[in-house]
DNA sequence: GCATTATATGAGTAATTACTCATATTTTAT
DNA sequence: ATAAAATATGAGTAATTACTCATATAATGC
C-alpha cells in the first residue's frame, strides 16, 4: 500500500453542496457501522466507501487519509460525550453535591452501556497520538466544566490537590466502566456497580 | 500478505536445546525493544528477526504467527506484574490495612513509571481478544491474592459488594496511572499522585 | 561413524490495502 | 446557453508484510 499521507488530518475539500455533505455523512456513518459490527481491524477505506454507497475516489475527496476518518469519528464521539455531560449538568442547578455526583456517574455508565464495540474502538485509539489529542481536549473542557460546578461545594470537599482530584474523577468515570464491559465475570447492567462507583468517587472528594 | 494463521498461539516446536532457547529469548527481547523504541505499529516479524539476529524462518519455527509473539510478551508482562505484587505482599505480613494499601499503590505506580512506550503497548493490546484473556487470568490471580490478604481486615472494611470492591481496586491501580503517563499536563513522578491514589482507594474500602 | 532429530536459513509468495489520477457527471453562476 | 466549479468514479498501483518451503547445518543418540 502507498505510504500513508500523514501530513494532515483535515478535509481535503470542504463539502459545500448538499450532496457532498451527504457523502461525508455517509462515510462517517458507514465507518461507525463497521466499527460496531466488525471492529477497528476491519475498517478499510475501500470497505467504508462500499458500505457508504460511494466510490473510493469520493472518499478521498474529503478525507486525505484513513487516519482523518478515525480522527473525525473521535471528534464526534468526544463532542457527544461533552454534550451528554453538559446537558446533565444544566439540569443540576441548585442540587447538592451528592446528587451531582450520582447524576454524572449515571450519564457516564449509561453511555458506556450503549455500544461495547464502539467503546472498544475508543479504547484502542485512546492511546494513539491522535486519539490522545482529542481526548485531552475534551478532558480539559470537562475538567473546566466540572471545576466550575464543584467549586460552590468547596467547603464540603477534602483538602488535597484539586487538579488531581478532578483529573482522577474524570478518568475513573471514563475508563473504569470500559474495564467492566470487557470482563466476563462482571456485568455493567448490575445496579450495584453504579452504587460502587458512587462510593468510590464521593468518598474520594468529600471532606 | 498471507492470511494470518489464527488457529493457535502456542509454539510450533518446543525449544529443547540451549541454542534454540536462546533464539526464543532473542526474539522476545528484540520484540520488547521494538515496542519500546518504535511502538506496536512497527512490530513486524521480519524486523523482529533482523533485530534478534536470526532469520525469519527461525522465528516461525517457534512462533506460529505474529499474534503468538504478542501473546508471549503479554504473558511475560502479566507474570512480572504478579510477581511484583506478590513479592511486595509477602513483606507485608502483620502490617495494617493502611500500610498494605500504600505499598500496593507504590508498586503499581513505580512499575508504570518504568516504560511509557511499553505501557502504551499493553494499553493498546489490552482490549484485543488475546490481551484480554491474559489480563483476565492475571486479574483473577491478583484478585484472589488480594482478597485473602484483605480478608483479615474485614471488620475495618465498609459494607458493600466485596467482589466489586476488589475488582475496582485492581482496575484503578492498573489503568489510572497509565492515563497519567499519557497526559501532558500531569506528571506521574509527582509524589502528590501517589497520595491521591491512596486517598482514593483507602477511603473507598475502609468503613 | 552414522542415522536421526533439532535447528537455522532467506529468497520468494500471496494477500492486503491505502491511495491516485484521468475522466465523467452534476451543479452553479453569468 | 455556456463556462466554470464542484463532485463523483473505480480500475489500477505501489508498498507493505505475514508467512512458506526447500534446503543446509548442527547436535544427539547409538
Amino acid at each position: 500500500m502507498k505510504k500513508t499521507q500523514k501530513n494532515s488530518v483535515n478535509p481535503r475539500k470542504k463539502p459545500t453542496q448538499e450532496r457532498s455533505k451527504n457523502t461525508v455523512a455517509h462515510i462517517l456513518t458507514a465507518s461507525t457501522q463497521i466499527l460496531q459490527s466488525l471492529g477497528l481491524e476491519s475498517l478499510t477505506t475501500n470497505k467504508v466507501a462500499q458500505k457508504a454507497g460511494i466510490s473510493i475516489g469520493s472518499l478521498y475527496q474529503y478525507f486525505p487519509n484513513k487516519e482523518s476518518i478515525i480522527s473525525a469519528l473521535l471528534e464526534r464521539y468526544v463532542q457527544g460525550q461533552f454534550e451528554l455531560i453538559s446537558k446533565e449538568m444544566a439540569k443540576l442547578e441548585g442540587k447538592d453535591l451528592e446528587s451531582t455526583v450520582r447524576a454524572l456517574i449515571k450519564v457516564q455508565v449509561e453511555s458506556k452501556r450503549k455500544s461495547a464495540r464502539f467503546n472498544k474502538f475508543v479504547a484502542e485509539t485512546l492511546f494513539r497520538i491522535d486519539g490522545l489529542k482529542h481526548m485531552q481536549k475534551i478532558d480539559q473542557q470537562i475538567a473546566d466544566y466540572l471545576k466550575q460546578f464543584v467549586l460552590p461545594f468547596k467547603n464540603e470537599l477534602r483538602q488535597g490537590d484539586f487538579d488531581w482530584m478532578i483529573f482522577n474523577m474524570i478518568n475513573i468515570m471514563k475508563v473504569l466502566p470500559v474495564c467492566v464491559i470487557f470482563h466476563p465475570n462482571f456485568e455493567i447492567e448490575d445496579p450495584a456497580y453504579e452504587a460502587e462507583l458512587f462510593e468510590l468517587i464521593y468518598r474520594y472528594i468529600k471532606k
